[in-house]
DNA sequence: GGCCCGTCGTTTGTATACAAAGTCACCTCG
DNA sequence: CGAGGTGACTTTGTATACAAACGACGGGCC
């Protein structure tokens, strides 16, 4: 039944509400609360709010509660600092390693998805998983341990950001171009194409992630998503 | 008395002693051992246990048992790839952010440092402070807090890799030297020559220690420090 | 003699009970 | 009316008790 240990449903469970928005910024993550909700005890509930602190997903709140991390624009901007850093260093580790067979056939479908990319949610899901995929080939063809932990946080913080402001299918449509150059980069072996081309798409998607937080703040509030500019 | 908690504490010395050497890989962290050997109850310990393997210092042993983690020269080399992103982005924020005078300070700091590392290990400890004092300037000039979170940790793995293989004059001597490079670069607000020079000094840095670390098996016993590559 | 199964022991995982510490509100005094 | 302090309350931090899971060891059977 509960084959895995408590302590890590709670965390698996946290960890998607705050990525989802489910949780927004700012909700408090109290033990009790957290315990009596989960149908466990504050134990394991303890853990699972120490990982997501470690992580950074979590932070002390004003008194003594823990709080779901703020993620303002600033946040944003910084977190893609090391974002870049990263992903470039990832892709031009696997354009090194990685066997050039698997990036070729990602490459060919990121030059497809555009076509795909015309309407409705679930195509943007679709292209979201390929994404993923891309991620994964990159995580295995890298084979180095260290960045790729690293990578698995990050990536928790830049879904939420995502999350935080949908992407347009313009957007979609370019960042498809960006990927496809990536994979070609790996495939190639071309190490310093590979993370400049990773670097370029970084920077595009902070910028589009910018630019719909700011055109969103017009008529829409997003102090609700982003409440405390920054608890010390 | 205990202003801190206790499970800080015990986390901190594990950390310094894993970090210095004295827990060597592959000794095993056992919460009763543990928790009676600090005075403390299982919970804090736990609570530390859980940090340090979150932060990649403990790993699970063989059975269910968690071990402090093994630094084989392979580990070394992934753990550089890592570092070498982190730092060379960095140096580049901070060629960006950083007040020259702070990097101009310590730059001819490292540039007469080589005269003063002619003998003894009270200079080799008194260099290593400056290097430290480098990477607080470096943290401040940076302002990237996500960065900085992700160096903090990786910093404890960099100063066990060093403890594993003690620097020699001549190595230090260089490092000073390249150091002394960098820190001019961000002054001068040149990001892309500080970032290079990081990454030079990176993987100059790696080869050392793996030099020393091969130089070393021959005739002193190093698989007591990497006892159980991944044995059953 | 080798392999498999059962039992035992040691470990971690979870729950709960207890203690301390900080915060907030309210009351009192200046 | 404001400021300071003091009280209680709500939170987390720690300890301990209990349960379950996994590995190891030994004995029996094929």
């Amino acid at each position: 039944m509960a084959a895995v240990r408590a302590s890590e449903r709670v965390y698996r469970a946290l960890r998607d509400e705050i990525v989802s928005g489910h949780l927004p910024p700012g909700a408090e993550l109290s033990e009790v609360d957290q315990a009596g909700l989960r149908g466990v005890s504050r134990t394991p509930v303890r853990e699972a709010l120490a990982r997501l602190q470690a992580e950074g997903l979590a932070a002390v709140g004003k008194g003594r509660t823990l709080v779901v991390s703020s993620l303002s624009p600033e946040d944003v901007a910084h977190l893609f600092e090391l974002r870049e850093a990263l992903e470039s260093q990832a892709a031009r580790l696997a354009a090194r390693r990685g066997a050039p067979a698997v990036f070729l056939d990602l490459a060919a479908r990121f030059a497809a998805a555009p076509g795909l990319l015309d309407d409705g949610d679930p195509e943007r899901e679709a292209y979201y998983a390929l994404v993923t995929e891309l991620d994964v080939a990159i995580d295995a063809a890298m084979a180095s341990p260290y960045l790729e932990r690293s990578l698995a946080t990050l990536r928790a913080h830049v879904a939420r950001a995502r999350r935080l402001s949908r992407d347009n299918p313009d957007r979609l449509r370019r960042a498809a171009q960006e990927h496809a150059l990536i994979a070609t980069a790996i495939a190639d072996g071309d190490e310093v194409l590979a993370s400049q081309a990773t670097a370029v798409h970084v920077r595009a998607s902070l910028a589009a992630v910018l630019d719909n937080l700011a055109s969103r703040t017009e008529h829409d509030d997003v102090t609700r998503l982003v409440p405390t500019g920054a608890a010390p």
